[in-house]
DNA sequence: TATTGTTATACTCTATAACTATA
DNA sequence: TATAGTTATAGAGTATAACAATA
């Protein structure tokens, strides 16, 4: 996505979004690859990531997914299979099914996230800490701009 | 991905990279939901992305989405069927088999990459144009510092 | 009747293995 | 023999539509 084609007058503008395209795509990709390496889709990775904090229902977990009710249930269900999360019938709504994470679960998205974050802190290594810092104003302030849009919270 | 344990003497750093995190995959959300209100993909946007400025073989082309030779077999039998590509066959090796964009196809990824652009701008026009100025500084800084490792140029 | 969840079906995406054609 | 590409097959991931059980 680099600008190609960018007037001169904006040419500053596009390399600040080209770079941080890339910059996204490059820590997206990194997660990606740690999670792989567990045997764990981008999908999976959310899955655990949202059970992390939470005992949701299928409906409930496919409203924070952004997935239709029939995709989580196959998505559950190969979780299911590998042993990182149950299922338990919901007392309250006997239609509900609660969704749970395993010791094994719980143990697989705690070690992927934590090498993730080393990944992501190892990335940013190379500035000063100053800089860091002044990065992490910055990060912070376009995020409170953004607080609605963000969708999906990855490992909320 | 929030720094749930951290010890205090390193939640600053924690935060940083929580933050950054958080960015990247608005900016990811961002682009996958601009090429699926195309139709398209993220992996057929990165098709059609790589093809912008190229036309490689199918074996150059898995090395540069890192697939599989089979995997690109289908990938592009489907944006042929779109009409968003063609296969050429080589006449120097008459083996091989080239792959190239198009005018739908161009037009397309033109008209999807343009759009994410500006919505990376929106994003980023919250911040005034010094802070702007800085942001693009340290991200190229954390770019430089990584050239290597970056993997897939998403539209290189 | 409305809601919760599953199942049947179809399509994309991916890899492995076996194959054809060319070098 | 080695390389370029396709095809057969299998599995994950996704959505739509039809269904069963419960509210």
């Amino acid at each position: 996505m680099t600008a190609r084609s960018a007037p001169a007058s904006t040419r500053t503008e596009l390399n600040t979004t080209d770079g941080l395209a890339q910059l996204s795509f490059l820590i997206h990709g990194t997660l990606e690859r740690r999670a792989g390496e567990r045997g764990l889709s981008m999908i999976q990775t959310r899955l655990l990531g949202v059970l992390r904090d939470r005992t949701p229902s299928m409906n409930e977990l496919a409203k924070l997914l952004v997935l239709d009710k029939s995709s989580v249930s196959g998505l559950v269900d190969r979780a299911e299979r590998r042993g990182l999360v149950t299922r338990i019938r919901s007392t309250a709504d006997r239609r509900a099914v609660l969704v749970s994470l395993t010791d094994a679960g719980r143990s697989l998205v705690v070690s992927v996230s934590g090498r993730f974050e080393a990944d992501v802190a190892a990335i940013l290594a190379c500035l000063r800490p100053s800089d860091r810092q002044a990065l992490s104003r910055l990060v912070s302030q376009v995020l409170v701009a953004h607080a609605g849009e963000q969708g999906v919270d990855l490992f909320g």
